[in-house]
DNA sequence: ATTTACAAACAGACTGGACTGTTTCTTAAT
DNA sequence: ATTAAGAAACAGTCCAGTCTGTTTGTAAAT
């Protein structure tokens, strides 16, 4: 579909585009292996889809759109991936990757740390890329079979980082109850502007963390 | 995009098509008034436009897809929306309005109700089709500017309702934190898989009701 | 009450462009 | 020299929107 317009509308995202590599750049730089090649034009691909994700949504994400992006030819593009479905699978898996190494990365130091860390998992250009995946996922049965178990890796990686940091001071249900809140207030953000939404949460979050961290 | 399968693969929410009138129906009947032939026409596109949301997504819905849907000539289709996007954002509209209903219906006579009821907000076909058009809202500013005064009414009325209901038992926050806890489990359901899911919500919804309702 | 004049509703062919996937060819690595 | 990587031309489908023509409703004129 995409209703003309395929300008961002919604929260502040916009980073993606992860400065993998612009159309036009010396791409070739011979002197690399076989393995780099295909490692770096398969990380170039997956990352320009990713970013087309974030940028345009599902429905605005082509392979033409991803070429372009990743400044790679189509017959390279199809050499590697030869179906979009392959395309979008692979993506699925890369983008799980870089969503765990962020959940790794963002291990606090602080052990003062609020509720509101939950919501950090739930934002950001992979959060978003994430979310497009899922919804178009639930009309798409080979895109569901290749989410779902990965995103069960996803959430136990947020549920045992939650109970790391959060474990002394809240009982595991209130861990797991944090999480789906977390992702209730991500989504819900689609459709509040910015101001009504931080409002929002600086006025709940506090209360949730009362109820919830007396264990 | 739409990568090939276009069936659903998610949750069990494959209602819709909502029997308006199917193609091949004696559909001319004349003797209609102008205003009411308008009327039906629209409404036939709206329902099939929500119906195809439902069932094959954002993505998977097109101008043509809904005609087909509809039973109604391309021709007559465009006299009513000419273009693609006053369709989409009619069918936003005409969501909105069939959503409120839904809530209104579902006033419960029983005062002991809990609070899983904030469930039965976000779920059902309807729910799935709002889902679609919040996710193409964020990268379709035209989309965006539709959506967001008519979602302000209807999360409203979802307040409103949970305050008749709740009120006494519940606080105005956690009301409102019910309602982000009940649309974060509705999304996570998308990737969880049945049994998953509904194992989850047995186990958590107790322990949030009882955090909740002692006030 | 008919007829005539006009407008709205409806139908379907057609156009230009974008899309996915195939095939053929060239260039780099081994 | 053989194989893989990458590029480019090509084929066929689908899509949104335009255009021409037909049918139905409405209301003025007779």
């Amino acid at each position: 579909m995409a209703t003309s317009t395929p300008e961002p509308g919604a929260p502040d995202a916009s980073v993606s585009e992860a400065r993998v590599s612009e159309a036009g750049d010396p791409v070739a730089a011979p002197g690399r292996t076989q393995a780099q090649r295909t490692a770096q034009m398969r990380t170039r691909l997956l990352d320009a889809a990713i970013g087309s994700l974030v940028d345009n949504g599902y429905a605005g994400t082509s392979t033409q759109e991803i070429s372009r992006r990743a400044g790679v030819s189509r017959g390279a593009q199809l050499h590697h991936f030869p179906t979009k479905e392959s395309l979008v699978v692979a993506a699925v898996e890369h983008l799980v990757e870089q969503r765990l190494a962020e959940l790794l990365d963002a291990h606090v130091d602080d052990d003062s740390a609020g509720v509101e860390l939950f919501l950090d998992a739930f934002s950001g250009p992979l959060f978003y890329a994430a979310l497009e995946l899922w919804i178009a996922a639930r009309t798409d049965q080979v895109l569901h079979a290749a989410v779902l178990p990965l995103e069960a890796r996803v959430n136990e990686a947020i549920r045992a980082g939650g109970a790391a940091i959060f474990g002394d001071r809240m009982s595991p249900e209130a861990i797991e109850i944090s999480v789906e809140l977390a992702r209730g207030l991500a989504v819900s953000a689609l459709f509040r502007n910015n101001t009504t939404d931080r409002e929002m949460r600086e006025r709940l979050i506090p209360i949730w963390e009362a109820m919830v961290t007396d264990k």
